[in-house]
DNA sequence: AATCGGAATTCCATTATATGGAACTTGATT
DNA sequence: AATCAAGTTCCATATAATGGAATTCCGATT
């Protein structure tokens, strides 16, 4: 549920589409991309045939559209190639090694978190990690400590495109109290999600950011509350915050002291 | 290393960009992708900017170029939306179960093979798995397996496309050699790997296809060669192609007996 | 099997957008 | 500071996207 922030130009009305399939609950069917996208019929049917041709959709034989396994082809390089996430790596495996618990990486991407990288012990169930996956930044720990890392007047435009959803019982309900839960996170340098995403689960996370704030992501250790207290998470802090420390450290050696 | 069919469309000149920045080595820079993708200056700059405004794309302070993580939020959806992948799914973790070894689910997409899953007892080193991944299609179980489910039409097009590369000593040297090795295939049902793209690794592969042979697939169990021999790994045999055939038994089931 | 109705697809004159050559700016190197 | 290469911007032109309407396809229903 981005901020439809209707892409311009040819591109971005094809990117359009493919998002409007992406936030999809089921495969939608032409007719349905009809009114998720507000394009004549003409036009959305060629983009379609495009994207197809592409391999960024595909077909199912009831007519509905699927996400292309070309994606999974550019988002495996993505991954791989990717500075800030190669950087951080280490200092994610370390801070696991240090708490025993998973450790995210998330970047901030509009209204919305996607996290870049996942060190776990042993994954139970197993799962195409939680990479790649856009999680919204006023329930997350990596988001709300993201969002605290931004200068005021990016903050300022980020929060009035938000909108509010209760995911659980904790989720913050509006501009006011995460307004109060950041200046909580700037004077303290860390983030809490109390169980205001998924039930049971929370986690302590701390902000990275470039020296001109311009990009900002976070870095958490997360786990579930009837093992791990609240108190024992907040003892993690130093670590946490040393992490993302560390981090930007590395950022500015290999990058150069310009971000 | 795909066959450059350069894209057509606007779309598909766009796609270009970020197919030669997913298959550098290194970061390209601008100069870099003048001479990759074929077109004038203003253009590719043009180009270029349109994508990073997507966040298809993303700048290095050293004006380099990597892609842009939009890609693994969209990709995680594709991944978790792919109807294929949904049903293979359960036998992958059976056929795992069976042998104990690790099981890949992939797909044929031009000359390469994307992998859409993978299920492994313990992944001792971390890695994004497999997911996404492309490799050729003459030099892996999956992609033979493949290519011995097409039409003798499709299979003809698609082998002149081949551009063969010895990754191994192993590794099948020309057309003729996999010719015979497809026969093979047909006439056995399973393909094998003998560590043909990676010294030290072979597996034992089953192809999977839809009714008309259009969709094709594989399911592989792979095994380190100093610990499986591939006597063993044939043993398998039975196993992998049950569960090629119980994932396009439930494909028809699920999709239609069109399909 | 035949009919009907909604959904998907094709078509093409019009319009908007991408194109690409050249001029310009930036920033690194000596 | 000067030079040169790399990156960026501009704008008349060519090209590709647009969108309304007509047509075909498909799948219910009888």
């Amino acid at each position: 549920m981005p901020g439809n922030e209707s892409g311009t130009g040819t591109l971005g009305k094809a990117i359009d589409v493919l998002e409007a399939v992406a936030s999809s609950p089921r495969p939608p069917r032409f007719t349905d991309l009809l009114q998720l996208v507000d394009q004549p019929r003409g036009t959305l049917h060629r983009q379609i045939s495009n994207l197809i041709e592409e391999g960024l959709l595909s077909v199912r034989q009831d007519h509905s559209y699927e996400l292309g396994v070309t994606l999974l082809k550019l988002a495996s390089r993505a991954w791989a190639g990717n500075q800030f996430r190669t950087v951080a790596e280490p200092h994610l495996r370390r801070l696991h090694e240090q708490t025993g618990e998973t450790v995210h990486l998330g970047v901030l991407k509009g209204v919305e978190v996607i996290y870049l990288d996942k060190v776990e012990s042993m994954q139970a169930v197993r799962m195409h990690s939680q990479i790649g996956n856009a999680s919204p930044v006023y329930c997350t720990g990596v988001g709300k400590a993201a969002l605290a890392a931004l200068t005021d007047a990016a903050r300022d435009r980020l929060i009035s495109a938000i909108t509010f959803h209760r995911h659980t019982e904790n989720t913050l309900p509006d501009v006011k109290a995460l307004r109060v839960e950041i200046g909580e996170i700037q004077r303290t340098g860390v983030a809490f999600d109390r169980q205001e995403h998924e039930p049971g689960i929370h986690c302590i996370a701390a902000p990275i950011h470039s020296r001109d704030h311009e990009f900002v992501a976070g870095i958490s250790t997360t786990a579930p509350a009837y093992r791990i207290s609240i108190e024992q998470l907040a003892e993690w802090a130093p670590l946490v915050q040393g992490a993302a420390r560390a981090i930007m450290d590395d950022m500015t050696v290999r990058l150069g002291p310009k971000s």
